[in-house]
DNA sequence: TAAAAAAACAACCAAATAGTTGGTTTTTGG
DNA sequence: CCAAAAACCAACTATTTGGTTGTTTTTTTA
């Protein structure tokens, strides 16, 4: 194998181990060391591609961002079909979260420390979102008073709310929130919540 | 001054600091000289009181859960009313959230530390939100095939998420949803949601 | 008021940690 | 095939940090 094929995949192995450090322990807690001895490289090699702790954690998040960014063009295509597209979209959210929670924890870290480190891409979706309620309106199915913001505001806010504190909701609910099949009943709840809602 | 209170005092002072530290940082980056130093204190004082790091984070935890219980007992004193009674609770909550960030931000924390120290008072909170729904319920202004346990979560979760994202969002959508108008706005919002789909 | 007890503190320590240095191996290109 | 460049590594360092020790000061109480 060439040279540059070796070092690629190397990065990888360093980022995938990374981006389970931090998303488990979170900027601070993440022991650079630890993430050299789960990747099977020498530390070293960490500070040669990525400069500083900081430098990878930012690699890590920009390579969350991207593969979320798939989530986004899967929106981005939807055209507005009626009542079912909304909990397409809820749906299709949830499943990218539940696939994906290494995303979730990095979020929530990222949050914590003020976003000082994040380069969202998620403007585009906001748009599509938007986008596709306008469709609604202009076909009379949404009622043109909607606040799109706050709408759009809350489809997201909601979806990403069922993953946020599970641990001390689990706890109080006496039953693991953070389970798949919970989770799936949760999304079916908020689409029929926002349903009510865009369409009522 | 007797002693006692004046050790009181000390403590609470340290309380005070570690809130602060702990809330800004999280436990893993919060630095116990820096707590002292904020403090006034001597670091082995905080020994001698708390035990350890975690010990005292653990203080700051209950100290806070403590004050939260005061949002509880509000809700717990209040009866079905009709539509305005959610409506009173989502701004109760928001406004609670808005004048302890601490709490948010702690809670976040702690959720991803998976709720290790967390020893939650909210189960009574719960509680108090079924009873009120079932009130309305028999008084035939709710409907009976309402899922009771995802209504209260909903609750929860969609006023704490106003608070949860707000860097990562605020950056999107190019305004400061922490502002108090923005956020005073979103609880409107959310009432309105919650209206549409309890009463709907 | 004096002895005992509690509170407070400055200086210290061992462990851990981000980042570096200087050298070795591997790959590449002429 | 060889010299330059890139990749890789073991060992080291300066600093930070949670926690401790031994001593002094203050308060209580009898």
């Amino acid at each position: 194998m060439e040279q540059k094929k070796k070092t690629e995949i190397t990065k990888q192995k360093i980022l995938d181990a990374a981006e389970a450090e931090f998303s488990e322990l979170g900027l601070a807690a993440a022991r650079v060391d630890s993430i050299a001895r789960s990747a099977a490289v020498n530390k070293q090699l960490i500070y040669a591609h990525f400069g500083s702790k900081e430098g990878l954690y930012s690699a890590v998040l920009s390579r969350v961002y991207r593969r979320l960014s798939e989530h986004q063009n899967t929106i981005a295509k939807k055209e507005f079909e009626g009542v079912e597209t909304v909990r397409e979209i809820v749906i299709e959210y949830f499943e990218t979260l539940l696939g994906d929670p290494a995303f979730v924890r990095l979020m929530l870290w990222e949050n914590l420390n003020g976003a000082k480190y994040v380069q969202s891409l998620d403007v585009d979706l906001y748009e599509s979102l938007r986008r596709i309620l306008k469709e609604g309106m202009e076909r009379g199915m949404i009622r043109r008073d909607l606040d799109l913001e706050q709408t759009v505001l809350s489809m997201n806010m909601f979806c990403f709310s069922a993953f946020s504190n599970v641990h001390t909701l689990s706890r109080i609910f006496g039953k693991d929130l953070g389970a798949e099949d919970e989770l799936r009943k949760r999304a079916e709840h908020i689409s029929d919540v926002l349903i009510k809602y865009i369409f009522g």
